[in-house]
DNA sequence: ATGAAAGCGCTAACAT
DNA sequence: ATGTTAGCGCTTTCAT
């Protein structure tokens, strides 16, 4: 009801001392401030973002584009970036391309592309040749975290490391029947996270003079039902492995279920290992390596916050860390 | 860069006629609305949500605040309302009142109330007296999924009677030491949740002449741990329960987990039932009173919109629905 | 330190 | 069916 006129009137000043005031720019009276403030609250004053959006060409908003919300990775995310942004006072908007895949083009057009933000991150997304060009058009500052993307800079760890690191900790216990639980490509999402996961785990194999079995790279598709799953097919063959890295830890979870339930044990007759973090990690007793997608978000917040104040745009970025986490999933292989 | 008027110029029309193509509304040559499209395409029109929210007072966007994001129930709220919006072209602005307290009051001030909105869902929050009158003020439609929140409306199951039912349900099967893994208030969160479901529990063993131990109510803070150290305490005990009804699928998870750790078996030496339905509850095989919180969401989004629209408000609504999903964490009572 | 005036990009009467 | 004219509520020169 009441903008920053009223204010004006009230106190007899003008609206531009009253704008000036509200927003501690220098040169303004400290008692006029106070007077402003004080007025300010007594009429219940609220900024129109819409007003002072359209006057700047400023929304204090980023925009975060997700292809489904519901994942620990991108929720674990979310909250990184959120809590940067807030401390900047910017809000955030959550772009959902999940869904129908129509309503992809309709999200991308009609809601990213429309002005409200300053800023984007995308999660673990990959772009066809046209949005991509859509995107530099709007010249935001974007990023992408969680997996590369073709054309756009990334935040986020070196997939083929951690894999290669994960099997390779598994050959150190003394394994040599390892298999991996991945993923696939999936709708909209980064088909190339599992990729580089899957020739990680291939390549730390090879140098140890391993081939794997051709079925012991099962399709987790990233779930802990896709883990138990593809851990009970995997039990079901002729040679079983003695040890299992999935390529996250909600598979691993659904891999050691289903070791128990065959009746057997984690680590005493397999070793599991997963790569993320995951809180349920502990309770599970999973080794695995842990990344920060939290510490991802809001690293790549304050890039974009500060390229949004003229810092000059990194165009790259140091891989995210990741760190062993050791429990009791993984031991070396029975003796027998 | 371009905006409607670079349009106007290039087609020999008013500034008003291509806002009005571009918006389909009616009493537009349909040739006319074709040759300004294509104009748009051509330029890479954007249109500024902040200009057309200036002009019209409405910013097509909802606002969703949410005291934690990482919650199972939250995101799949989330996912719900995102549906919902994104169908109706309205974006989804998340406010997260989690982190530091100080921060809740920045958030709510100089964010939720910025009139960025044109309504507002909020997620199991229970509010200061001070806060409610600022909700009023805004005259935002509002609604409260979740647990009930004096003084705004809200949508979600019956606690209570949720808790009765899956009581009920294990009485019914013969138990009679049946423990509950509850939570109690967290900060900024919905207080009232974890003590209806309680008192349902309590209630339900009143009434079959049941007054249970006085310890076998452990807070199990909602969480996977929580519910696995409750249970392994509760395991502790001279006198075991039998059957444990936990307030939420994931302390059930955590307490099957600890059964299992003690040598126990579930259901055969106890039995587990949970609340909310949660996707790792088929790899689990647990038995629970599930909720739909997706469609909550949804239904809440849906809600609002409409009496954005001028449909008038609904002061009230019917507890949302709850289904027992009977899986095989509840049997009854070992023989002996 | 403060004020006056122009304008951000759109929408909405009110014409015609 | 289209054009004219005012704003929406701020910020920002430019004066003073």
């Amino acid at each position: 009801m009441s903008g920053i006129q009223e204010i004006a009137s009230a106190t007899g000043l003008s609206k531009s001392t009253v704008s000036r005031a509200l927003r501690n720019l220098p040169s303004v009276a400290p008692a006029t401030v106070t007077t402003v403030r004080r007025k300010a609250d007594e009429l219940g004053y609220i900024p129109s973002s819409a007003a002072s959006g359209l006057a700047t060409g400023r929304n204090r908003a980023v925009g975060v584009v997700v292809p489904v919300i519901d994942r620990w990775f991108y929720v674990r995310v979310l909250e990184g970036v959120d809590a940067e942004l807030r401390r900047a006072g910017y809000d955030l908007i959550l772009f959902n391309l999940g869904g129908p895949p129509s309503d992809r083009e309709r999200v991308f057009h009609r809601s990213i592309l429309r002005k409200r933000v300053d800023a984007l991150v995308l999660l673990s997304l990959v772009f066809t040749e046209e949005e991509r060009e859509q995107l530099e058009l709007t010249e935001y500052p974007t990023l992408v975290i969680g997996g590369p993307a073709p054309g756009i800079r990334h935040l986020g760890i070196d997939d083929h490391d951690v894999a290669y690191r994960a099997t390779k900790y598994l050959l150190d216990l003394g394994h040599r029947r390892i298999a991996h639980i991945g993923g696939r490509d999936e709708a909209g999402m980064n088909a190339l996270v599992p990729g580089e996961r899957h020739e990680g785990y291939v390549d730390a194999l090879a140098q140890a003079g391993i081939v794997p079995e051709a079925d012991w790279s099962p399709n987790g598709e990233f779930t802990l039902a896709g883990g138990r799953d593809s851990m009970a097919r995997l039990l079901d063959a002729d040679v079983v492995p003695t040890a299992v890295f999935a390529a996250s830890d909600e598979m691993a979870f659904g891999a050691m279920i289903a070791i128990q339930q065959a009746g057997l044990r984690v680590p005493d007759d397999i070793s599991v290992v997963g790569i993320d973090g995951h809180v349920f990690g502990e309770v599970f007793g999973l080794t695995t390596f842990a990344q920060d997608p939290t510490a991802q978000g809001a690293r790549a917040a304050r890039v974009l916050l500060d390229e949004l104040t003229g810092k000059p745009a990194l165009p790259w970025f140091d891989p995210a860390p990741v760190v062993l986490v050791e429990r009791t999933s993984a031991a070396p292989p029975p003796a027998h």
